[in-house]
DNA sequence: GGAAAATTTGCGAATGACTTGCAAATTTGT
DNA sequence: ACAAATTTGCAAGTCATTCGCAAATTTTCC
């Protein structure tokens, strides 16, 4: 595992919130170029070793946001989104699998992945 | 309500299945110029008699899909997309409401929209 | 209906996230 | 340590989507 690898998984695994590829590569901390930081986000989800979602915003646009995920594998996550402070909740592990399973059934379809998540306004931004 | 905007309602109530901008403005029946489809898009989105989400697939990329939604309100539906001839099927109007205000009442935060599909290989792909 | 005001359209250029080709640098296998 | 395999940085490209602006359409008001 390369340096660049393993300082952008730390970085994952270090941060609270959803990080976008933009984010990292700007980190001081890291200093890898864009392109470096895309191909091992990749990478690292592939490994499953990170997940992703994308998440469109109306001020910072459409992105791609990761996160870290245990090699122990399923600890897949769902997040809501606070649309004032960009900042993200965690809304634990995903607890879907048994509506899916029901879908898979009712449609003789295979799912292979599936996205959800919220966006509002959060306790914070209200207040 | 201009001729664009009737002709693109229409053709949006007219398509069982989710479309992109894109495929509108290709299409030869509407040929409207790119920047008019995706404005009143927008428009109708916000007006509420359209919905719209974004979908990633390797073959075609990241765009935003568009569905009718009834003028009388709240029929907002969930879709599985197949990777392979990149169908989609409506699983119907949503029912996650209870969950929802659950996680509401949880996080003291307020939810404006949430985003919920699934990818995978439907039932014709398989044979 | 017709003229002026308000909105929308088409066109071309811009934006911004993400990708890619390629030569140099790093990592891996022995 | 040496050669082979992989990864990196850089610069240029891609592609959905947006934007400025002048011309065309739609709406408002008489
Ligand atoms: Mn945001
Ligand atoms: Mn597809
Ligand atoms: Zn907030
Ligand atoms: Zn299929």
């Amino acid at each position: 595992m390369t340096k660049a690898r393993k300082a952008i998984l730390e970085a994952l695994k270090a941060s609270v919130q959803p990080v976008t590829a933009m984010m990292l590569a700007k980190e001081p901390s890291l200093s890898y170029d864009q392109a470096t930081v895309y191909r091992n986000l990749h990478y690292l989800e592939e490994l499953g070793m990170a997940q992703s979602f994308i998440l469109h915003c109306s001020e910072h646009g459409t992105e791609r946001y990761y996160s870290y995920r245990g090699a122990d594998s399923g600890i897949h996550h769902h997040w809501f989104h606070c649309e004032k402070c960009h900042r993200f909740i965690d809304l634990g592990s995903c607890g879907y699998d048994e509506q899916m399973h029901a879908w898979e059934k009712k449609w003789d379809f295979t799912i292979t992945d599936h996205t959800f998540f919220l966006t509002g306004i959060c306790s914070a931004c209200k207040a």
